[in-house]
RNA sequence: GGGCGCUUAACUCAGCGGUAGAGUGCAUUCUUCACACGGAUGAAGUCACAGGUUCGAAUCCUGUAGCGCCCA
């Protein structure tokens, strides 16, 4: 029976036919009766509104591996997927459509209205990501999918937030934080970007009180002055000595305010050496504030506007005050002067606004307590993070107990389970007696504030107190850092809890191990008691050819969905994998990809940020724009798409894979089935099976160790070097002979099979493909005990070598043949020897070597194209040869009529200067009596006989130069 | 300012105490029946620089330079 498949593997085609078939099977459940021990993962919950880019494609693909490696170790696999509710950056994209299409904002629709149309938008598209990593291959368990605003999620958000708050964890504060004034929130610092801006600096001076002059200061900002608490000077500052302690007058806010001394915000060398200080609009003016018991004055109203404090300047816009501000000091004489300057300013990744830096009232988790469990979690390694030096970012981190700031301003999200009531003390308790779930606090504002876990009527007390929630929301981070609990149903005590938690491994990028990896250790202890994973793995993170990030602004990202539907799913996951090295950054050259001829033209840095408009196709020199952030369409060019050339490699592979399976399906006719006992396999099977078996343990310990990048290696040399230049090219022999015909099948079939599984965790679609197609062609297979393929390879256990397969002996006969037949190889190359037209070689060796070499010789005829071989002690040196010397070997191909002798001459003469050089050093080495005294006797011992075998080499060398023709 | 990482063949990266490896690219060659997304062969590297430790350093330590990331 001979199956032919087609010639080439079609990934789009095995892609929907693979996930067609697990979907049928029913594969990537959790089965939490099966008796297997448990292997669980919570995949890094993406932004619900996302599309997959290359760093879900990386850290899915690894996790997948792991997933996938340990189901078919036997492991009862638990991944739990789900989708993030990323509170602003949704919140911000339904906004920006609502007013684009409808030119309304969000008050004109109203909370309730707003969080409905966000859910309308979560609905349509909420499920892409997911989508898209289950076309990866991804095998997660998708009956659990979850969202970190289902109702099992709030039950944890609320349960915890409501036990932080009762122990004493939650507090009230004010907090300078980073302000957009159009969607009227507080920004976290990652959602921002610094982006140059033209500004001014502008001089002025305030009036000295006892009319001694007056104090000259810069500001990138005037109308902050509005908001002025002091002048700070340094107070070594011999200019301003005399002044600190005198009071100046702000003339636009007619108030008097102190100069004082602080040597950490004032650098004498800038400017005049004096700064004026507006603690509640200024990062480092807040912290001098803090120093120096300096009052806060806001003067800002949320939408950027000033406020009521600021006089006649109340309502104005901010830019719009700024520039009457001068005026104003200038008509009042103390404006002194403006220069241009390029200002680094934050602005809002969401709005594309500039961030104004707004003192709020916020909720606050203190980091006292809880920070010091989660560090103690990492330091006597319950939790081990790889590679082991990301450890000091999270325990640095966690190390400076900086309180977590869990409110935002927004409506998308968990609002925050507390509401403010003005009533006295008697009456709540009244009202709240016997209560469970329901905690109050004096509210520092006067009244109470109450936090229920249950939500609370607004009549509660009685129609004169209401109850009023808080408006704002949890900090997105609040709700994934019970990621691992809540999608196990915690608070409920599930029995998946029990068996699922501690998660065995977490899987992310270094840029959340702050603000999610820690953060999930201090919230799964302070819940349950547990930590919530066991190992963290911290992948690399993929940037462009320059070393840059990838991103979407800059036009140097590469799309995993035009990789996948270029080279496939597999060539993206072999990439990823091979990318996933210890090292921090991997870098990725990306490449356009010409619309009109698909060739791939180099991105270079003068194409990002839109500096190129267009570029002509070096191949078909049609112009086309590069990619980036257009805003439309051009017109007259098409715009590229982007790719990289790395993923060819994965490609290839699994071409060459595919092809070796055609090459065994079409050599199977008149197979059958059968035992292969150890007695009936040819040298060369015992070759690769001692090969294989050396790879599969050397991928085990890679996995283990999360070294993905050498894990792939290992396979993708044993399969490419190993089993298809080598063995397949050895077995072509022994198919055509009926003789040996049965055992070279079975035994290539089995190898096959085991490949297949080899490669399940790793390219599954190839694998599962391939494993289909020996299913029909071969049910059953396997060498000492015959087994039937199971009905996905998903499924099928994962290669356990046989110790008996380790055969070292074998593999150094086998190493030996093949350096024969390259020097063959190399002999005809050399002399452009046409591959049909068969040489003689003969090899001095020792007896015991050449009786090795026997099983091989009819092979070695084969792959060297050999009429005449002869391996024998009792080789003489031939007249005309090209000739090789090694440790094992002293080698002739005999080249009567053909011998360069000039050339030859040349060959021999520059290998016996290597073998000198060689010599030379060790020579060196051995006569430095410190080595031979000091090393290691049996290092001694194999430099002296490296150098004996040297100088035989040597001189056999010496030999046959005389012994070439003149 | 503090921390981390990187600097190895033209490019992207492995190796991480016993004198260098892969993929791509390059050169020569081969469309003979698994595969040209292929086979065969070859050329190509004072392992950033300077010190130190060691019998021995690409590999460990220190410093310098350049690049990148994170935190303030």
């Amino acid at each position: 029976m001979s199956t032919e498949l087609p010639k080439q593997f079609e990934p789009s085609l095995a892609q929907s036919r693979c996930l067609e078939l697990w979907d049928r099977l029913d594969l990537f459940k959790a089965r939490p009766d099966s008796g297997k021990p448990p292997f669980s993962m919570v995949i890094p919950p993406p932004n619900v509104t996302g599309a997959l880019h290359l760093g879900h494609a990386l850290n899915n693909t690894l996790q997948d591996i792991l997933a996938r490696q340990h189901r078919a170790r036997g492991f009862d696999v638990c991944w739990v997927p789900g989708t993030d509710h990323a509170g602003i950056a949704t919140q911000a994209v339904v906004e920006r459509r609502i007013r684009e299409l409808e030119g309304k904002t969000r008050h004109d629709l109203g909370r309730e209205e707003l969080v409905r149309r966000i859910w309308e938008w979560k609905e349509q598209y909420g499920s892409r990501i997911l989508e898209q990593l289950r076309g990866m291959g991804c095998s997660c368990d998708w009956t659990r999918t979850r969202f970190t605003l289902d109702p099992v999620c709030a039950k944890a958000v609320r349960r915890t937030f409501f036990n932080l708050f009762r122990d004493g964890h939650i507090y009230r504060g004010k907090r300078l934080v980073n302000w957009d004034t159009q969607l009227q929130t507080s920004v976290a610092d990652d959602e921002t970007f610094t982006e140059t801006v033209k500004g001014g600096f502008w001089t002025f001076r305030y009036p000295l009180m006892d009319g001694g002059g007056h104090i000259r200061f810069s500001t990138t900002r005037p109308e902050t002055m509005l908001g002025d608490v002091a002048v700070a000077v340094h107070p070594e500052d011999e200019r301003y000595k005399a002044w600190i302690g005198k009071m100046v007058r702000v003339p636009l806010a007619d108030r008097e305010i102190p100069i004082i001394a602080d040597p950490l915000l004032v650098d004498p060398q800038l400017g005049t050496g004096a700064v004026k200080v507006t603690p509640a609009h200024d990062r480092n003016d807040y912290a001098c504030g803090q120093r120096n018991n300096l009052p806060l004055l806001n003067i800002l109203n949320p939408d950027g506007t000033l406020n009521s404090l600021c006089g006649p300047y109340a309502g104005m816009e901010r830019y719009k005050a700024r520039e009457k501000v001068v005026e104003d000091m200038e008509a009042l004489g103390f404006f002194e002067g403006r220069e241009d300057r390029d200002i680094e300013l934050a602005h809002s990744d969401r709005s594309k606004t500039p961030i104004e830096p707004l003192l709020s009232d916020q909720w606050f988790i203190s980091m006292e307590e809880l920070a010091g469990k989660a560090m103690d979690a990492v330091r006597d390694n319950r939790v081990r993070i790889t590679p082991a030096r990301y450890a000091t970012t999270y325990l640095d981190w966690l190390g400076e107990k900086r309180d977590w700031c869990i409110s935002r301003q927004l409506w998308w999200g968990h609002q925050i389970p507390v509401w403010h009531v003005r009533c006295d003390r008697e009456r709540i308790e009244k009202a709240l007696a016997g209560r469970e779930g329901v905690f109050f606090r004096e509210a520092a504002e006067g009244g109470f504030h109450v936090c229920s876990i249950e939500d609370l009527p607004a009549d509660l007390l009685g129609a004169q107190h209401p109850l009023v929630r808080d408006p704002d929301v949890l900090d997105t981070w609040f709700s994934s850092a019970l990621w691992p609990e809540s999608t196990l149903g915690w608070p409920e005590s599930s029995s998946d809890l029990a068996r699922y938690y501690p998660t065995s491994v977490l899987s992310t990028s270094r840029d959340i191990i702050t603000l999610w990896v820690a953060r999930m250790v201090i919230c799964g202890l302070y819940n349950t008691g547990h930590i919530p994973f066991h190992k963290v793995y911290i992948h690399p993170k993929i940037t462009d050819g320059f070393g840059e990030t990838m991103s979407k602004s800059k036009g140097n990202g590469v799309d995993p969905l035009d990789i996948i539907s270029r080279y496939g799913p597999d060539a993206l996951r072999f990439q990823m994998a091979q990318m996933a090295t210890e090292t921090q950054d991997a870098r990725m050259p990306v490449a356009n990809v010409c619309p009109a001829c698909d060739a791939l033209v180099p991105v270079k840095q003068e194409h990002m940020y839109m500096r190129t408009k267009k570029l002509a196709c070096p191949a078909c020199k049609q112009a086309f724009r590069p990619g980036g952030p257009w805003p439309g369409i051009d017109p007259e060019h098409a715009t590229a798409r982007q790719a990289s050339d790395r993923f060819e490699q994965g490609r290839n592979f699994a071409t060459k894979v595919w092809n070796a399976t055609r090459f065994c399906l079409i050599n199977l006719e008149g197979h059958s089935p059968g035992p292969v006992s150890a007695a009936e396999l040819a040298l060369e099977d015992r070759w690769i099976l001692s090969r294989l078996a050396g790879a599969i343990a050397g991928i085990d310990q890679a996995l283990a160790q999360f070294r993905f990048s050498e894990a792939i290696k290992l396979i993708y040399d044993f399969t490419w070097s190993d089993f298809c230049d080598w063995y397949l090219e050895m077995a072509k022999g022994r198919l055509k002979d009926p003789e040996a015909r049965q055992v070279a099948q079975r035994v290539l079939l089995a190898l096959l099979d085991n490949l297949a599984r080899l490669l399940q965790p790793f390219m599954p679609f190839l694998a599962e493909t391939i494993w289909q197609a020996l299913n029909e062609a071969a049910p059953v297979r396997g060498l000492s005990n015959l087994r039937a393929g199971a009905e996905s390879v998903c499924i099928a256990p994962w290669p356990a070598p046989d110790s008996a397969w380790y055969d070292l002996g074998v593999e150094s006969i086998v190493e030996r043949m093949q350096r024969l037949v390259r020097l063959v190889r190399e002999t005809r190359n050399r002399y452009q020897i046409d591959s049909r037209t068969l040489l003689a070689l003969r090899a001095k060796a020792t007896a015991a070597t050449a009786s090795g070499l026997k099983p091989v010789e009819p092979v070695m005829r084969e792959l060297a194209g050999l009429a005449e071989l002869t391996i024998s002690p009792e080789v003489v040196r031939p007249a005309l040869a090209a000739s090789a010397i090694d440790s094992d070997f002293e080698a002739f191909v005999l080249l009567e009529g053909i011998i360069d002798p000039v050339a030859e001459r040349q060959r021999l003469l520059k290998q016996r200067q290597e073998k000198e050089k060689s010599a030379t050093g060790i020579r060196a080495k051995l006569g430095n009596e410190s080595f031979v005294q000091r090393a290691p006797a049996e290092v001694v011992e194999q430099q002296r006989a490296t150098l004996k075998e040297l100088e035989e080499q040597i001189e056999a060398i010496g030999l046959n130069l005389a012994s070439l023709p003149a």
